[in-house]
DNA sequence: CCAGTTCTTGCATAAGCTTGCCAGAAAATG
DNA sequence: CATTTTCTGGCAAGCTTATGCAAGAACTGG
């Protein structure tokens, strides 16, 4: 097993389980724990995960018990939001992805809209419900304590038997080159049986997160119909993706 | 169980209740007192809670010492909640419907437990993610925007596929002749696809609904297993029940 | 193809953390 | 004031971690 690889299904334990121990992992993956040790080190150098005594904890651990609204981000999510937002018409089948980029999408609604959600986000189901008019569709299967979704082959499944107008994916990783990537496994599969759904197809990304890489593939930028940044439609970073056909709001 | 982890557990209770008790959560958690007491030090340190001779009280605490939410059948709902828990055991599969007393059920769980607890309510869902151990599968539809759950054919479905060891439900109305009775079309529905899934039907009711009546019929008493109320099993009031041959607890 | 270099891993040892227990002090209770 | 409960600080046991080292694997540049 390479070492990648290793660090690659440790963050994937920490992102599914929210906490993993040292020892276990171990016996898991047949390395010492000194291994181990190193791998957790590294990945909470990179920030992927916190490191505790006895194992690991994933971010979003925290925030379940402090929700920590990062002012920082939130008002490029607001602007994104607004965007995504006029893109929305009635009667509209929507598709959207978890993250709290498509919460403000939720509170930016029109609310005279009259169109159906359908989510495997906990949150972000939560904010549509505040919405007088629209109609919500929960995708059903394991919840996966950490990113708060519902994940798992009956997810995929219920996906699959949508044909949604338009699905708003929001996005950790993308590059001209690689594409869409992110960190987590399951994500990534629900995020691709939501691509195969829907007939069109919107990525909401912060800047920050424009020509980045996550370790797991999901697609290419050609499968994408637009893309939405905080940023102006002309600002030079958005270029290649103009010219490879993407329409960049 | 990692210190953090702990920690959090703690933190999440002081939050919900406004107070902890040293010795309860020593009991719940299966650590030694001295151990609580440096935790809460910790949290304290940190300013997260308020520690006091004896456990450690929230810091809206102060803001709400007469607290203004109807403590009146709040109480009686957390002695049910606390009699549902103990009959839940490590491995099972838990099917639960919506409504307060669950919610209540859900915060009663012994921390360390390990089972798999399904549901479609969302307010109920999220309740379960506070707790470190469990499994959630959240059953999947259409939401009710009023009831908070998930309700239609699909859903239904979804219950018809599990085989869940036990079933909890929140009961609106039961009397000895009628059964149980319920105000929405929908979630009698759900909850009689519920009752068919599952091998123990364990109904949960203030005894203020005891021997009332709702329109829509759900099922006979004959079909449930086991009563419970804040009542002493032995009320008068119980009796027709118990004489049906329904455990009452 | 090979020698030199860098990476990676497991082991041993020492240092550090966490926890439970204890004795005496402090606080609450009636 | 006596009794009970809780708190504090110290200590020891057990487990976890850091560090240096050595062996092997993988890579690099002739």
């Amino acid at each position: 097993m390479l070492k990648k690889e290793r660090q690659a299904y440790i963050l994937h334990q920490v992102n599914l389980h929210n906490k993993v121990l040292s020892s276990s992992l171990s016996l898991n993956i047949n390395v010492s724990e000194d291994t181990i040790r190193r791998d957790l080190q590294e990945l909470a150098d990179e920030g992927k995960i916190i490191k505790v005594h006895g194992g690991a904890l994933s971010h979003s651990f925290n925030q379940v018990y402090y929700p920590v609204n990062n002012v920082y981000s939130h008002d490029h999510k607001k602007v994104i939001a607004q965007k995504a937002a006029s893109l929305v018409q009635d009667g509209m089948f929507v598709l959207t992805s978890g993250g709290t980029t498509i919460i403000e999408l939720a509170r930016a609604l029109d609310p005279q809209l009259k169109a159906t959600f359908i989510s495997g986000s906990i949150p972000v189901v939560l904010e549509y419900m505040q919405h007088p008019t629209i109609e919500i569709i929960l995708i059903g299967d394991k919840v996966s304590k950490n990113s708060k979704i519902t994940v798992g082959s009956e997810a995929i499944a219920q996906i699959r038997r949508i044909r949604a107008d338009i699905c708003f994916l929001g996005v950790n990783a993308i590059n001209i080159k690689d594409g869409i990537s992110d960190s987590d496994w399951e994500v990534v599969h629900l995020k691709k049986a939501m691509i195969e759904s829907s007939r069109k197809i919107v990525c909401l990304s912060i800047a920050e997160k424009i020509n980045s890489l996550q370790p797991i593939h999901l697609c290419e930028v050609s499968k994408i119909h637009t893309l939405i940044t905080e940023l102006p439609p002309d600002d030079p970073v958005l270029k290649p993706y103009r010219d490879a056909g993407i329409e960049v709001l």
